[in-house]
RNA sequence: GCCGAGGUGGCUCAGUGGUAGAGCACCUCCUUGGUAAGGAGGUGGUCGUGGGUUCAAUUCCCAUCCUCGGCUCCA
């Protein structure tokens, strides 16, 4: 803890030595704010040149003086009027801004040599403390979040307490980039995206349609296994059926405008929730039959700005693995359990081990429905959590509209966590669908829905394991499980018997019999990444086995095919995730 | 959407006010090689799109689309 505090005053204290560097090169800068962050720190600047990668450089240089000069930190305090009075004289209008906002009558100020700021503090001694740091980009932002607001110049920088520390910083970032699920998606030849499609919009080339249904057709037995019913429901619906469910009134910016057909106005779905209840309402329900549980891969659009679009983490056609379960009232506390021990296995099947948890209880402003009912809500997830012994945590005002929800996030191979499998309870829609149960009274009664998603989109997903697992996917989800290579054309009768008895097998497998040296075929076929590489030459073929290389350089040595094919049958299984 | 940076053969990238170049990939030929790149030759681009300036634009200007780094928003 004292550790994170004084990397945290660290790395604030760089911020300022920044802002002085900045206003000392580039006079009439108004320097906004300035905090730490996560990774490191950043600090906000209105200045009309954009800075350029050169001009880092020289702040960056500019600070390197800073800190040697070692000018002390020093604290004063002075009343708040004072304060505002002197930024607005000296031109600081964001600083004087956040002045005027603070509640005591007195400011506390920060000086170091020539920078003075307005600033809670704590700072370290003097900035010869900031010795490891490095400004890193240059964005936008907007000043205080609000995109009504002045757009400023953002400099991120980040520090650490050791030279080594920020060194395996820089280098988590370089494996974070050879990561990226874009390259990957390239150099694996799993999907692109183009101009002429559009953007946001994926096209999943052959193997990456293999990873997809394996993960589909996995999904979907999974859900069978838990008692799920798997529908199906168009992409396009009449504009009347998201007027019911309220999308079009509070939804309609993220939704595609309408098209006519025959005089009336249709929709892309943004949702599948609508549908599901229309299938719930083609009869009558009784509580006996509770809780159903539906389950699709539906495939919605959203239009979402083309600023946020971002590989497959952000696109605008997706599938989601939606479901709906209905469930009596009395039963949600269980359900809740049911579904998130649902989604804690599904992340695990997939390799991820770590978890954030979060509770998200109701927004302060907008939201339906009575806080009394969102209370019992809140009380029965963060019960049902309690009994699943997770830590979690409360994100206060986080929930949607319609519900609280819990979130999962997933921490993957290099630190970085993403939200996937998230639970929402909905207060809205049984109502304005008005679907009903018969208790056990004989009466009509409004059932309790939850959505919910496991792996959240599966183009996210797939995003996120692809960044995991660095592109070397778990046998089980390999698009090809095997290459077989021959050495020259001595074994090319050999090697396709081979090839096509392991396609007999079930296993996905290729046969690279190209006139290329042996080296070649293996370098190429390792850097896609192929979970096994089985090479033969006359030595193999006279003894009707054959050389195994195994993902990682592992040479497993030479083998028959039945063994071989036995220990990849052992091993692709949805769950086993090492080779 | 906003601020900034970009868009050059399938990929990664050079380059220029006088209609383009490399490596890899691809094709052909030679080579038959034992665990991360064998050799030679060849095909391929109206330099994102649409306007404008100019004798001449891939290069300069404007618009537009898309991509990238962020911001706001979000599965």
């Amino acid at each position: 803890m004292k550790n994170e505090q004084s990397l945290d005053t660290l790395r604030h204290s760089a911020a300022h030595i920044m802002a002085a560097a900045v206003t000392e090169l580039y006079p009439g800068t108004k320097v906004a704010i300035g905090p730490s962050i996560e990774e490191g720190f950043y600090y906000d600047f209105d200045r009309p040149e954009p800075f350029t990668v050169e001009d880092l450089e020289k702040i960056e240089t500019k600070m390197r003086e800073i800190v040697k000069e070692n000018h002390p930190f020093t604290c004063s305090s002075m009343p708040k009027a004072e304060a505002v009075k002197e930024f607005q004289a000296k031109g600081e209008k964001y600083k004087a801004e956040i002045a005027s906002e603070i509640e005591d009558d007195n400011v506390s100020i920060y000086k170091s040599g020539n920078f003075t700021d307005l600033c809670r503090g704590p700072h370290v001694a003097s900035t010869g403390e900031v010795q490891h740091f490095r400004l890193l980009s240059v964005a936008g932002a907007y000043w205080r979040g609000d995109s009504s607001r002045e757009m400023l110049q953002r400099i991120y920088g980040t520090a650490f307490l050791t030279e080594q520390d920020l060194k395996d910083y820089l280098l988590k970032i370089e494996e974070a980039q050879k990561r990226d699920h874009r390259k990957l998606g390239k150099d694996l030849d799993l999907f692109s995206v183009n101009d002429a499609v559009g953007g946001g919009l994926i096209l999943w080339h052959p193997k990456g349609a293999v990873l997809r249904d394996l993960i589909e057709s996995n999904w979907k037995k999974f859900h069978v296994d838990n008692d799920y019913e798997l529908l199906l429901t168009p992409h396009i619906a009449s504009e009347e059926l998201f007027r019911i469910s309220g999308h079009l009134q509070t939804y309609s910016e993220n939704m595609y405008a309408p098209m006519e057909i025959e005089g009336k106005p249709f929709r892309v779905k943004p949702m599948n929730c609508p549908m599901h209840l229309m299938i719930y309402k083609t009869k009558l329900h009784s509580y006996r039959e509770l809780p159903i549980k539906y389950a699709e891969l539906g495939t919605v659009y959203r239009f979402e700005k083309s600023g946020v679009l971002h590989g497959l983490l952000r696109v605008r056609g997706f599938t989601q693995d939606d479901g709906h379960i209905i469930v009596q009232p009395e039963l949600l506390e269980q359900e809740v359990i049911t579904v998130f021990e649902m989604a804690i296995n599904c992340l695990k099947m997939f390799g991820f081990e770590d978890y954030e948890i979060y509770l998200a209880t109701r927004p302060e402003k907008k939201y339906v429905g009575e806080i009394k009912d969102w209370e019992k809500a809140e009380a029965s997830l963060e019960n049902a959590l309690k009994k699943t012994g997770y830590k979690y945590e409360i994100d206060a005002g986080g929930g949607a509209f319609y519900g609280p929800k819990i979130d999962i996030k997933i921490k993957d191979a290099i630190g970085r966590s993403w939200q996937c499998s998230t639970i929402q309870f909905d207060f809205n829609l049984p109502e304005r669908f008005d679907i009903s149960y018969i208790d056990s009274s004989g009466k009509k009664a409004r059932p309790y829905m939850i959505h919910r998603a496991l792996m959240g989109s599966l183009e996210r997903f797939i995003g996120v394991l692809l960044e995991h697992y660095a592109g070397a996917l778990p046998l089980w989800l390999s698009p090809v499980q095997v290459a077989v290579a021959n050495i020259n054309e001595e074994q090319y009768e050999y090697c396709k018997d081979v090839y096509h008895k392991l396609r007999k097998s079930g296993i996905r497998v290729t046969f690279d019999d190209r006139n290329e040296k042996i080296g070649h075929k293996i370098r190429e076929n390792a850097m896609q990444k192929i979970p096994y590489i089985l090479v033969a030459g006359n030595k193999e073929k006279d003894i009707n086995s054959v050389a195994v290389r195994a993902r990682g350089n592992k040479d497993l040595g030479v083998m028959t095919l039945e063994q071989f094919i036995s220990m990849v049958q052992e091993k692709n299984r949805p769950g086993i995730n090492e080779l």
